[in-house]
DNA sequence: GATAAACGCAACCAGAGGGTTGCTTATGAA
DNA sequence: TTCATAAGCAACCCTCTGGTTGCGTTTATC
């Protein structure tokens, strides 16, 4: 018992500290990279970097950032490395969100019903 | 037409750039905070110091932060501050991970049925 | 084989972040 | 009124971060 707070534990899976997930996605540069790589195809950091008005350098660090969070995987694939998407951390932050509001709720509803007697 | 990109804008509120709710997030503290803020009480800062190991100007800097991404709602009782969750912020962020979930279910989906065909 | 494309590595920079300490101010309780 | 509690303000620290530039290396392509 040594989680970071949100009581019921939830259904699925562990997500040790879901902190280092939500700060990768703490940058709108990084949430446009994972949203593109989103449609589940596979992308090179030149491809990645087209359209953003940012060094290849630059989304290349955004992309280390989110690969050590686990939200994505590369490989080298010929001269280019190629990014996809890796949907676990995403649904493991999703169902932390859900416990933090499910525990708002159930605290709403705890005053309720005390309010009420 | 320019949010951070996942396509179809989703039901609920407009969501105008969910970075910087989720870099809010990205520190075990501070999740740490808004858990403990969850229980729907008011909390002063002497209490929410009390626990966690740094110092009430730490806690006061994070509480700040979380103010300022909208999670939190400060109110001046007496001596005290007293903040209180506010749940808006987090609803959001969950629908934008819902959506990028989603898109990511419709590519694998697309995909198989393109396999398949 | 020469050229161009795609990338890795390293240095560097300014600014934000997480944390502390010291001191002052406001408020409540004895 | 005096004393203790709760908090604000400001300065300071070090580290991480987001971004750049420059250059070297591997892999295609002509």
């Amino acid at each position: 018992m040594s989680s970071p707070e949100p009581g019921h534990a939830q259904a699925g899976r562990a997500l040790a500290d879901p902190a280092p997930v939500f700060a990768a996605l703490g940058d709108t540069t990084r949430l446009k990279l994972v949203s593109r790589l989103g449609d589940g195809q596979a992308h090179s950091i030149a491809q990645l970097t087209d359209g953003l008005e940012l060094t290849r350098q630059g989304v290349t660090k955004h992309l280390r950032v989110l690969e050590q969070a686990g939200l994505v995987r590369s490989s080298r694939v010929g001269r280019e490395s190629r990014f996809t998407y890796v949907p676990e951390p995403i649904e493991d932050a999703r169902s932390y969100l859900d416990s933090v509001s499910e525990q708002w709720d159930d605290a709403l509803s705890r005053l309720k019903s005390f309010i009420e007697s």
